[in-house]
DNA sequence: CCTATTCCGGACTAAACAGTCCAATAACAA
DNA sequence: TTGTTATTGGACTGTTTAGTCCGGAATAGG
């Protein structure tokens, strides 16, 4: 009845994903995005409707595939400052190879201001990211690992804050005694 | 001899500064900044070069009109809780009323990883701003307001990632509360 | 083989982009 | 007033931008 479709909505995408990630979205060309996705620009609009939709499609693409993960770290069982010191070692790691930062804090700083719809989607983000530290901070309280003297939103705030400071840092300056100092720091802060 | 400018070279730089400042560079087209600035196109590339020469001038700009005055607020006499307080409670007011954040920050993110010319001029101002909280809490050490087990290197790191965190949160989450929770959190962990 | 449906290359458009150039003009010194 | 030089508006260029559209090719079911 009808052909197949020729290549894959998903992978597509998460090129798509890494060129905005690295490049911001006023700097991606729609000729980038044909090149690294390997379509055409018939399948494009056809597919992804816009530049625009597709930006917004691939922030979603990276909450699932990387914040997402990074949140489900959080959920494990095992001390909080090891979890808390993996999780910042990971951002480190992945800071330094290359220095796209994380896609949230660079459309943030870039859109946010100025368009509604991406604005909503990262605030809301951000607060699911807020959210999870809450709890997993609420645990270790209840477990005695910190502290209940501490306000747990005020901490998991600042933690949201501090790795989005790191990834503002790691653009300027990557280099990993600069970033560790920031973590050290501010799991001294934490527990 | 010759005709005098018509027009005030470093008002019209602060112009643009603003400009660049709340839309990021790629956003700001040439037209914006003629607009904006209210001088020829002749007289732009005949005062300013182009458009990447102007970005750099007005990068050079904000930190002596907005960064130098930040950090002479930290060589003031008096305790040093209540300095650092005072300009944490001034850059949270600022990323309230606009949510332009810092021009530092957004150049950072937006640049720094793709242009040199910009990533060494940020790098070398963010060094410049470690270096002088590092010297700040050196002093504070030295006259026993923080102890000196602490490592006045890594603190200033943390601060300045602090700072450029709050800048980051306050583009997609600009309410006061949240960024307060932040500001004291950070002072704690370092006094 | 035929037909329905989907996919795609590439031509096309209209707007926005940074940047160049020059003739006209303005201001001052002599 | 005149000559000299700096300044200016605006026309112009060539490129890049996002997005549209259509004819034809590919693929499957019948």
């Amino acid at each position: 009845m009808t052909r197949k479709r020729e290549f894959n909505s998903d992978d597509v995408l998460n090129r798509a994903m890494h060129l905005f990630w690295g490049k911001g979205y006023k700097s991606t060309s729609l000729d980038d995005l044909l090149e690294t996705m390997e379509i055409s620009k018939s399948s494009f609009y056809e597919t992804f409707g816009n530049k625009h939709e597709l930006f917004l499609s691939t922030i979603k693409e990276y909450i699932r595939c990387t914040t997402k993960p990074m949140l489900d770290r959080l959920l494990v069982e095992g001390p909080f400052i090891q979890t808390i010191n993996d999780v910042f070692d990971h951002i480190i790691e992945l800071a330094i190879s290359n220095r796209s930062g994380c896609m949230l804090a660079n459309s943030a700083v870039e859109m946010s201001p100025h368009d509604d719809e991406v604005d909503r989607l990262i605030a809301s983000a951000i607060k699911g990211v807020e959210d999870a530290w809450y709890k997993a901070i609420k645990r270790a309280q209840e477990t005695g690992q910190i502290s209940n003297e501490k306000n747990p939103r005020a901490l998991a705030r600042f933690i949201v804050g501090s790795i989005n400071g790191l990834m503002v840092v790691s653009k300027a300056n990557p280099h990993r005694a600069t970033l560790l100092d920031i973590k050290n720091t501010v799991i001294s802060a934490v527990v």
